[in-house]
DNA sequence: CCCAATGGTAAAGTTACCGGACCAGAAGGG
DNA sequence: CCCTTCTGGTCCGGTAACTTTACCATTGGG
């Protein structure tokens, strides 16, 4: 009935905000970032909770802070994006699921938005054979499966940015995992069709804050989804194939 | 560039969520709650945090706790969010636009996801009158402003719940003065207008989650123009006229 | 050189929240 | 009646997270 709340520390959602610009191409590599007294501003932080969080950006090699100068982004920090993405999820199986979905929530919604002003018809047409492919293949895991991954690198594709598709395309193993956990949850794969629907419809519009807002909403059924299996009456009402670890 | 972060304590974030599930209807006068414990647990947090929530709770007279029974929703509660409401939108009234905005932002995308189920077609055909009237009336605060509210109530109205007709007429007053705020920012109305049309369409089509989702957008563009004002670019691009107050 | 910007470091303080313990009231069952 | 289990009520010690303040070192420009 009711949301976890206070699930990120304050340093955790600044270093979400300042990855978000550096995927999005707001902040390139070799920009310097505000100073900390000004992000401590921009942020309605202490300086303290910002140095906190450039510290793991540098961790991450995100970033890198040279005293009397500044704070800089690094030159590979598209890769290193991804590194902490790959390192993210293989902790812990179970939660590392729940930490694809939380980084999936951050950037897709944008992909989706960036892919609806971009996307060619040569994308558009892809998607719609992987949507088409999809509800052909209820029934089938390994082809639904493989067609909703051929959606979400289209989308990748569409962006025309190449940091967008290499960290999609090195998450798509980690994705095909998580789509096999929905594919198990009774009416998954209709509802995500829902949401593939709303998206495929907001790109042929060319209306980014539609695209956006259905990637969100397919995230949030995702994430419900994800967090459904535990549960000792869903087990109850319609028992699952043991497929496993996971 | 970045958006504050820690805005909201933990018991104020649960008592956001339980507010709106009281005026969402899935709690009633006379319900009762979850036990303390348990509500600790479902938002994962510490009693104490849920004891904070529900002490606010109570001085808003939303809900009244009895030792060795329960908490329990009062007779009252429609009300009492609603003299919350005023109480709130009336403290420093730049603040208390802001403040307005973040309760929209809580209740108005479900109201458009209830409305998108429930409209009949006289709503639908008044909400199509309303946005034809801003449409032509883009020159026109007066009038546009009064077809904006109309667009609203309608949605409040083909809820088919008076408890959120009650709160919306409530505030209406307040809606007014936000309208004319935005009506002053540059591209403000065609904004709105995007919007409205998007709302529209998906009640038309009795898509809950587009209409919910539209109306989250809406709601960010509408936070959006309202922090816009004291940039003083903006008031050298285009002079405002003083309005007084706010 | 001085000054102003930057990040770096440290320490004291505050507070929101946690977790545990216990109490009293209420209700139900034996 | 007593016992058990549930509820909210109260208190307290502790701590993690964050704030604030102060100072230092580096860098670059005038």
């Amino acid at each position: 009935m009711y949301n976890a709340v206070g699930k990120f520390r304050l340093y955790e959602q600044i270093v979400q905000q300042i990855e978000e610009s550096i995927l999005k191409g707001t902040l390139h590599p070799g920009d310097q970032l505000p100073a900390e007294r000004d992000l401590a501003s921009q942020f309605g932080v202490s300086r303290t909770a910002i140095r906190e969080a450039v510290k793991v950006l540098q961790e991450k090699g995100l970033v890198e802070a040279r005293a009397g100068k500044g704070t800089f982004v690094t030159s590979g920090s598209a890769d290193a994006v991804r590194q902490s993405i790959n390192l993210a999820s293989r902790i812990s199986q179970p939660h590392g699921l729940t930490h694809l979905v939380e980084i999936r929530e951050i950037f897709e919604p944008e992909i989706a938005a960036i892919a609806a002003t971009q996307a060619d018809e040569q994308h558009v047409a892809g998607m719609r054979e992987a949507y088409a492919t999809m509800e052909r293949s209820r029934q089938d895991p390994e082809s639904f499966i493989e067609a909703d991954l051929d959606f979400h690198l289209l989308l990748a594709e569409a962006t025309g940015n190449p940091i967008i598709l290499s960290l999609i395309d090195s998450i798509v193993g980690l994705l095909r995992e998580q789509r096999m956990r929905i594919f198990q949850v009774s009416g998954g794969p209709e509802r995500g069709q829902v949401h593939h629907k709303a998206i495929l419809e907001a790109i042929e519009r060319r209306d980014s804050d539609a695209a956006r807002e259905a990637m969100r909403a397919h995230l949030k059924q995702v994430r419900g989804d994800c967090l459904r299996e535990p549960e000792p009456s869903r087990a109850a009402a319609k028992p699952l194939t043991p497929s496993g670890a996971v």
